[in-house]
Parts: structure tokens; C-alpha cells; sequence
DNA sequence: AATGACTTCAACCGCACGGGC
DNA sequence: TGCCCGTGCGGTTGAAGTCAT
């Protein structure tokens, strides 16, 4: 957190055009927030400037977009969302916007943040126990009740590769990180076995659980495609993420058409649905409709065709991944992983 | 109670990208 | 084509809070 500036400069308008920085009154959350609740998300300078506000465009909408938006979820991650992260990160990397994309009322920062406060932490803590564990077999091992466990798979990155420092990306890889993923894999003995930590987990492949999909000139010539362990990887990672269907990842979709408006009593109803989702975050989850972003289904309607758009293009943004190769990984994991629902359009 | 270490998370920074001119 | 500007993203920072001693 930042400190705030000193508060005899806030309102000194005229005398001083130096932009505010630091953390945020309840006086400028109120402008902004009453702002953008009337006027819709325009150009983010005008939004600072009308609003009376001295920051910039960018911390405005920072502001919003991590605190003030209407349809945050605010309080500690469930274990289905934790799970959730952790899984796409397996998948996604640290592509925090995209994941948070998936992850309905959540703001990439928040994952972020709890990724590298929580999740590494966690990661750590297994290395450190295993290194002064070194017998994997030992029944104190926890790795197995850990949901990151559950799922750190080997992910792919931007290029369609992997490699084991993506896991704890504070340093180069050490034996600490090799440690960790040895426990991460434990669940494959003989993939170890037969062809060692770096030929599984090396700088040109992707894991692909399903030999079916398994695109084997990208993955490369280190994977053990050959040793019949995708079907167990499938089948462990089946056992533990969940049967079919237990678990939906949320599409990405447009919701362009909809109108949306954010008028107090709609904010009301908007809280009212996320505080809903939020008591049963896996029904939700599930929900086919995830289209709980499909706000249009609430009967609300913009009052004024020129405020809505600021919101709308927001959800847009929130909503449209269009990324060629997001849609082609996540297509990829679908069939990689049918017990996910993934509905990509 | 004091204090130092550690954790959390709001906010900033720099960069990349795309659109307009 | 190149420049400018706005936006979005991911990494990093650092104050406040919490915990341990």
C-alpha cells in the first residue's frame, strides 16, 4: 500500500495539478464511484477529470476495476476457486487477466496476489519438507491433500512450452523447485523412472493428459508419450480434480448485446446475485448458465443508451478472450480433460 | 508490552499493443 | 509510416496488519 499524499493537497485544485497518488479516500471512492454509476466507463482521463478527481485516468481505473466495480466478490477465495486457479495457472500461467476472466467477481490483482502470497507459499513449504523429507514415500507427505498438488501439472507457456522454474518464479530453478515438482509428480513413478525430471518436464513439451489430443511434434521429443502414462495422468488427475462435470470452468463469452445498467437499486440486485453466488460458489460454478454475467436475464436495462456502453465494454473486456492460442489450449483441454465442461464457443 | 519478522494486498510502474491522425 | 495517446497486463513495491518471540 502506498502512502496517501498528504490530505491538504486533495482538494487544493488550483493551487496544485500535481496528480494524487497512494491509496485511496473515501471521498474520491465516493466520487468515482458515483461517476462511473452515472456516466459509464468513458475515456479513463475524462473519467478522472470529470469526476473531480486528481489522479490519473490509470489509477482510476485501477480503483475501480479492483475495488469499487459493483460485481466484486470480496472476501477469502473458497476451495473451488482456489482449486480453480490452480488449475488454470497449470494451464494458463500467469495470465492473471485471463484467469481471472474465469473467475467471476475476481480481479486478476487479487489472483495474482493470492497466487504469490498463498499458492507459492504453499509450494515452498512443500519443498522445504521435502527436502527434510527426502523419502517421498513417507505418510506425513501431504502433497496429496493439497489441491495445488491436485493439479500442477506441467503448463504450457506463451510458446507452447514449459519448464520447471514456472512453479516458483522468485529464482532460477533450484533444487528446491525440483524437489517441489517431485512431489507434484509423484503420482507418475514410472514416468520418472523411465525417462527422469528433465525429460518429462523439458524446455519443449506440453502434457497432454490425452493421447488422443496429444500433438506430439510439439510436445517434443522428451515426452514419454510412449510409456502409456497419459491415461494415468488422466486418470489421477480425474480421480482428484473431480468426475465429469464436477467441475465447470466458466466460458469466456460476448456479452455485447446486453444491456447493462449500473443505476443503485441495480447495484443492489447485482450485490444481491453475487452475495448469492458467493454462499454457493460450486452450484454457481456449475450453473450453465454461467451466463450469470448475462445480466440482460435480470431485466435490467440502460436507461440512457450513452451511459451503458462505458459498462458494457467493460464486461466485453472482462469477457472476450479471443486470444488464438487460449482458445486453442483451452480446446485442447477440453478434450484433454473431459471431466472439465469447457464451453468455448 | 515491545519489537522484529513475516504476510497481505492496494497501488504503482513499465511495457506492449492497438487505434486514430 | 510514424507518432501520440489510451488501455490493459504483469511484475513489483511498500504500508499496514499479524504473528512470534
Amino acid at each position: 500500500m502506498r502512502k496517501p499524499e498528504p490530505s491538504g493537497n486533495k482538494n487544493n485544485n488550483s493551487s496544485n495539478n500535481k496528480l494524487r497518488k497512494g491509496l485511496w479516500s473515501p471521498e474520491e471512492d465516493d466520487k468515482l464511484m458515483n461517476y462511473m454509476l452515472n456516466n459509464g466507463q468513458g475515456c479513463w482521463s475524462d473519467v478522472a477529470r470529470n469526476a473531480g478527481l486528481q489522479r490519473c485516468g490509470k489509477s482510476c481505473r485501477l480503483r475501480w476495476i479492483n475495488y469499487l466495480r459493483p460485481d466484486l466478490k470480496r472476501g477469502a477465495f473458497s476451495p473451488q476457486e482456489e482449486e480453480l486457479i490452480i488449475h488454470l495457472h497449470s494451464l494458463l500461467g500467469n495470465r492473471w487477466s485471463q484467469i481471472a476472466a474465469r473467475l467471476p467477481g475476481r480481479t486478476d490483482n487479487e489472483i495474482k496476489n493470492f497466487w504469490n502470497s498463498t499458492v507459492k507459499k504453499r509450494l515452498k513449504n512443500l519443498s522445504s519438507s521435502s527436502t527434510t523429507s527426502p523419502n517421498t514415500s513417507d505418510s506425513s507427505f501431504e502433497l496429496k491433500d493439497t489441491v495445488e498438488a491436485r493439479h500442477n501439472i506441467p503448463r504450457r507457456q506463451e510458446n507452447g512450452m514449459f519448464s520447471t522454474s514456472n512453479y516458483l518464479q522468485d529464482s532460477s530453478p533450484t533444487s528446491i523447485q525440483s524437489n517441489a515438482l517431485n512431489h507434484m509428480i509423484r503420482p507418475f513413478p514410472a514416468m520418472l523412472d523411465h525417462s527422469g525430471l528433465n525429460n518429462m518436464f523439458g524446455s519443449n513439451g506440453f502434457l497432454n493428459p490425452s493421447p488422443s489430443s496429444c500433438n506430439m511434434t510439439q510436445m517434443g521429443n522428451n515426452m514419454v508419450g510412449d510409456h502409456g502414462l497419459f491415461g494415468e495422468v488422466t486418470a489421477v488427475l480425474g480421480a482428484n480434480i473431480g468426475i465429469e462435470g464436477e467441475l465447470f470452468v466458466p466460458p469466456l463469452e460476448n456479452v455485447s448485446t446486453e444491456e447493462i445498467s449500473y443505476k443503485t437499486d441495480q447495484r443492489a440486485l447485482l450485490h444481491d446475485r453475487y452475495n448469492m453466488q458467493s454462499n454457493n460458489n460450486m452450484s454457481y460454478l456449475m450453473s450453465n448458465n454461467l451466463n450469470s454475467h448475462n445480466i440482460s436475464n435480470t431485466s435490467m436495462k440502460a436507461e440512457n443508451g450513452d451511459h451503458h456502453h462505458g459498462v458494457e465494454n467493460y464486461f466485453q473486456a472482462e469477457l472476450t478472450v479471443g486470444e488464438w492460442d487460449l482458445e486453442d489450449l483451452m480446446k485442447d483441454v477440453s478434450s484433454s480433460f473431459p471431466f472439465l465442461d469447457f464451453q468455448l464457443e
